[in-house]
DNA sequence: TCAATAATTCAATCTCAATTGAGATATTGA
DNA sequence: TCAATATCTCAATTGAGATTGAATTATTGA
């Protein structure tokens, strides 16, 4: 991830529609939502806008589509993500790794650290 | 976090000037560094401006300031990155632990794991 | 093929944030 | 107090992105 991608992302995430839509990506997993369904979910944007915002993200990375009979069908592109925040923690740590590990730990994400290839 | 707030912190951080620094104030630690040295850092910003996106990080609640001398020193808010993070990737998890824990390994930060309380 | 559904594209307008440069404020040392 | 340093504030201009509504494309079932 470079700055240009990363200001790109930044940019996306910092309109209220798309964060929204990010965020029901990231919690709907990999399978995705149709686009219907995001706005249904996100309430209060017209087909339009709807459309515009989806295609900002895709822009940026952050989001891909598919096609699947009438409907398109959009999910969370989550290795955008964690490089993003890797990109703004770079070095963080640098001879103070007691101030940035708890920026780590906020993160557990409400993952058992047991978790392991389930059925991968 | 709220919505809001995390609006205003991707706000701040989508513009290249203001990325740069948070990434600057991220790696200098606690101790932060003083508006005349992150300008010099980043280069090319007039001293109006570099106030300008000063501001609207400390605003955003991503840096602080403390006078010193003739310095204003600003240094980032690791809690307000963590906060961000933990924001956005809230209920990644959700039924899907195997996709969402690359994310968090993202973070390792080259820090060790076993840094802990070195003299706190 | 026709109507219905799902979503996108386009052009016009509008709003907000970035930049600039001049001037103001705060701190220090002589 | 005066000059120098460090940074901020303010007003004006500029440009990028958001919104709207109408029209368009793609898919499906009758």
């Amino acid at each position: 991830m470079d700055e240009a991608q990363a200001l790109a992302a930044f940019a996306a995430l910092s309109q209220e529609t798309r964060l929204r839509i990010v965020r029901l990506l990231v919690q709907a997993g990999p399978e995705g939502l149709a686009a219907g369904a995001i706005g249904e979910a996100i309430g209060g944007a017209s087909s339009s806008r709807l459309s515009f915002h989806l295609a900002h993200l895709e822009q940026a990375g952050l989001a891909r589509s598919r096609r699947e009979g009438r409907s398109i069908i959009y999910s969370a592109v989550y290795p955008a993500l964690s490089d993003l925040v890797a990109f703004l923690m770079k070095d963080c740590c640098n001879g103070h790794p007691d101030v940035c590990t708890p920026a780590v730990a906020a993160l557990s994400c409400s993952c058992e650290p047991e978790a392991e290839e389930t059925h991968a």
